[in-house]
DNA sequence: CTGAAAGCGCTTACAG
DNA sequence: CTGAAAGCGCTTACAG
């Protein structure tokens, strides 16, 4: 009699509805709740039973609360990514990927540090204790996942070279940086100088190196003294650049590659104030093809690397693992290869 | 015997160490370990005891399981950031605030739907049944938050006019809108189109609002016809100026504002195609604040809003609401304000 | 100050 | 097909 308001609004808002009260409702344990609830009746309830539980659930609005239900079964629905840097237009399209592919089944919790660190033990330790259900980890070092010691189900975003640890989902930034120093030797550049990320991330080693043998292999000159690297900041990138350029320009330096596009923003934008001409006094490229390089004046020429695919076929292989799935392939490499625009094209090409 | 290998190495990995091994070692209760564990022991734990446990948990590398410990509590420490959309690098910097203000006590579980929609009542369910410590929603609307109806901790970010449903943390987005207003006015443009966003947020509206009206008070015209919109997106967006051009021209726009960075982005690219010179045949003006708005050629004059101080602000609200503290205020604005760079630099200021 | 015990909500052998 | 019961790991009155 006191229950004056309408059935359609699952519940007083506040009260937790239990499996015990829809097992009430229909008249069944919450054994068999629990079967219906998770889809488990094949030949284990009875139709009857579970048409009367369905209806219980959408009367009372039960959802299965997943506290209780991760102590049972010993693992949650959490999926964890650690990352080291989120601030980072890069990475956001890598997180969406990851978001697709994961889909509702699994709820997504970032396990974010300070830009370039890498989490402790500690925090590895309180993210474990959460008991997830698999765990992404973009850009680790060998030390920390030595550190991170799990069993469960784990698949490595751009960890080249790491691929002992754990199926990988590896960035083919190689191919990208050969084109690009071949890209730069055919337009006739001589001398180039590099601007590097000081996060000692391996992809950054893997972009340099291909970068210059390539560049060596093709007679372009990267002398060790032009080879410099800031965070991955603006504004820290426009600082070096400006200090460097005098020094580069009496050299003969005609190109900069940086290690990322946001590296090149900030040579591109110190370049306008010191009055350098892109592409023809200076030609620049970068890394990761963000969206702003197709919009920027000149546009950056980038290598470009597929950002949400990264994170959809990580997130893939780490559903087949938690399911128990063997993967096909335990270790995927995706393209990169540069876009030519504006900052590298000059009129002049040989 | 057969524990040959060295005890510092915390356990053998992938044994669960509980809270019964520990109070087995120190020769406690469970209770006591639990004590020990949280910090509660004041008066309530010897010295003794204390330092049995602190070492014992130390040998076996012991951590508060916290799907046990969040049964019990009722509660868990995971705080469920509800956001439409994080590819957006505004939205990076919002978290990273958010990040630092909820410390190491809380873990950051993000809940992202597709790009401008809203999660939908089963959704938020799945969302509760995490028993989160407490909600940050990011730019809801008001059906959103009636579904929702949770009595536990919550912060809203950006959701001006919804104040009634929980303490919030607001941009002041008319000012800086304001202020464009009048930039635009005293630069001596007369004309001026709006390219808006399609997305209902009502940050969007009141941008385009107060806009309007400052225009109008200061005798600058924003004909209905000039008014459209589109995804956040450049190329959308950048398609949308290429066919509106043309009639803004014939009607003497001189000027366009847009909802955000990235819808400017799209006009500066299009606009370059199409040979438009910026800003002497047309200014462009954003809102956010990107980045890259200072590194574009030209620099685009936007509204900077705080991004990073939301996302700080809203998650200091947040746990002063889960510790059970009275917020000394409820609400708070943050202010905006416009950045005037080359994009709408005239050399031809009146 | 301390520990035995109940309980958080669920899942899963197990016996029927 | 069904339910009583044990157990997941922890926290918190409660009695001592």
């Amino acid at each position: 009699m006191d229950s004056s308001r309408p059935l359609k609004q699952p519940s007083r808002p506040g009260a937790r509805v239990t499996a015990a009260m829809v097992a009430a409702r229909a008249g069944v344990s919450t054994a068999t709740v629990s079967l219906v609830a998770n889809g488990k009746t094949r030949g284990r309830v009875s139709e009857d039973n579970i048409s009367r539980v369905r209806q219980a659930i959408a009367e009372l609005g039960y959802v299965v609360d997943s506290v209780g239900s991760s102590l049972a079964r010993g693992v949650s629905s959490i999926v964890v990514l650690v990352a080291p840097d989120i601030s980072n237009p890069f990475f956001a399209k890598v997180i969406a990927g990851v978001r697709e592919s994961l889909g509702a089944d699994f709820q997504l919790l970032l396990s974010v540090t300070e830009a370039g660190e890498f989490p402790r033990a500690d925090d590895i330790r309180r993210i474990l204790a959460l008991r997830p259900a698999g765990l992404l980890v973009d850009a680790p070092d060998a030390a920390f996942l030595e550190d991170l010691s799990t069993t469960g189900p784990m698949v490595l975003l751009d960890a080249p070279g790491l691929e002992a640890y754990a199926p990988s989902v590896n960035l083919d930034v190689a191919h990208g940086a050969r084109e690009l120093a071949a890209h730069l030797a055919s337009s006739g550049h001589r001398r180039v100088a590099y601007l590097d990320s000081v996060t000692g991330t391996a992809t950054f080693a893997i972009r340099r190196t291909a970068f210059l043998e390539e560049a060596a292999a093709r007679g372009v000159t990267v002398d060790p003294a032009h080879q410099i690297s800031t965070t991955i900041d603006v504004g820290a990138s426009a600082e070096a650049f400006a200090a460097a350029w005098p020094q580069w320009q009496q050299a003969g330096v005609t190109a900069v590659v940086c290690a990322t596009d946001t590296h090149a923003y900030g040579v591109l934008q110190e370049a306008r104030v010191a009055g350098v001409r892109i592409p023809d006094e200076l030609a620049v490229a970068g890394f990761d093809d963000l969206p702003y390089s197709a919009t920027s004046n000149p546009g950056l020429s980038s290598v470009h690397l597929p950002a949400a695919r990264l994170g959809l076929k990580a997130g893939e292989q780490l559903r087949g693992l938690i399911e128990g799935r063997d993967l096909e392939q335990p270790q995927l490499t995706l393209e990169s290869s540069l876009i030519v625009r504006g900052s590298t094209e000059r009129a002049t090409a040989s």
